[in-house]
DNA sequence: ATGAATTGACCATCTCTGACTATTATAGCA
DNA sequence: TGCTATAATAGTCAGAGATGGTCAATTCAT
């Protein structure tokens, strides 16, 4: 039998046929589905997840809602993956520079950007003890270059 | 549907299309509006704090007003002091936000280099105590502002 | 038996209102 | 003139209502 969950991804997809993003009332969508609200987050979380190529963003409160956005295919993927997987839980600047070196050479990010993530992950900025740094300037750097490569794909504004 | 607040928003925004101040009377407003007064001050503070470039100022009493001033004749270097005193040694991430969208408006940063800044700021990217976040990403953050108007003297600017 | 799916209790955030407070202008009066 | 009462504004804050989020426990499908 077809799980709820695949249900209700077959019924966003069909909502976002043509479009590349929509709004929905969480509460709305688990009431037609007959589920809990949660079952919603379920969803979105195991098969419209970054990974899957999408991003979502909510607002709470009167007037909430949930919006999912579909990104464009990313020919880029395997290099993003690769320099995640490099970087690890701990990187220090010198590597993390080269590592931006090479985006820039490669036209993926350009002077400007390129300065901003030197600015961001330098020794100055992270206001840590030594040992720290390396494992702070990681997290940091993943984060950013996650959000370098979602540029790439077009769209411009989306956080995660 | 579209909440209240965003309404009255765009109707502020709408009157101050060209002009860099407007005066306005906060009861008229809510009955344009047909909300409490109170309702006025909540969409002030949430939308046209100082983090999003804009002042407000008021007289009560008869011939009470709101006025609300947007700013913008700051040269960008002390707008760069002003944003650095703001942030101060702990700045929480939407307040961080704000004065990202603010750069934006004011064509300081582009798209792509908005989500780069957001990205090096995020609860995500900072991971630590919650305590130590705010002075973390103040850290981060001003080092991130210094880059973005050391680069506005060079003049590298690359629009996406 | 195992991992995926589902639920429900509890939490976080955003809006909006109303009661109460603070301030200012002005009319009326001594 | 000076003082006071009143009217006309605006500000603050706590709380209710409306959403969405998280997570641990449980159930289900293979």
């Amino acid at each position: 039998m077809a799980q709820l969950s695949d249900s209700i991804e077959r019924f966003i997809k069909e909502l976002m046929d043509e479009e590349t993003q929509i709004e929905v009332r969480r509460n709305e969508l688990a009431q037609h589905f007959g589920c809990a609200p949660s079952q919603i987050n379920y969803v979105l979380a195991t098969r419209f997840s970054v990974d899957h190529g999408y991003i979502i963003e909510s607002r709470r409160g009167g007037g909430g809602y949930v919006r999912i956005v579909r990104m464009c295919e990313r020919s880029e993927e395997n290099l993003l993956n690769a320099l995640l997987t490099r970087i690890g839980n701990a990187v220090d600047e010198d590597s993390a520079c080269a590592i931006i070196a090479h985006l820039q050479d490669r036209k993926i990010v350009n002077g400007r950007e390129a300065s901003l993530m030197r600015a961001a992950i330098s020794r100055n900025a992270l206001a840590l003890p030594i040992s720290a740094k390396d494992v702070l300037r990681a997290a940091v750097f993943r984060n950013m270059l996650q959000q370098v490569f979602r540029n790439l794909e077009g769209g411009v504004r989306h956080d995660v």
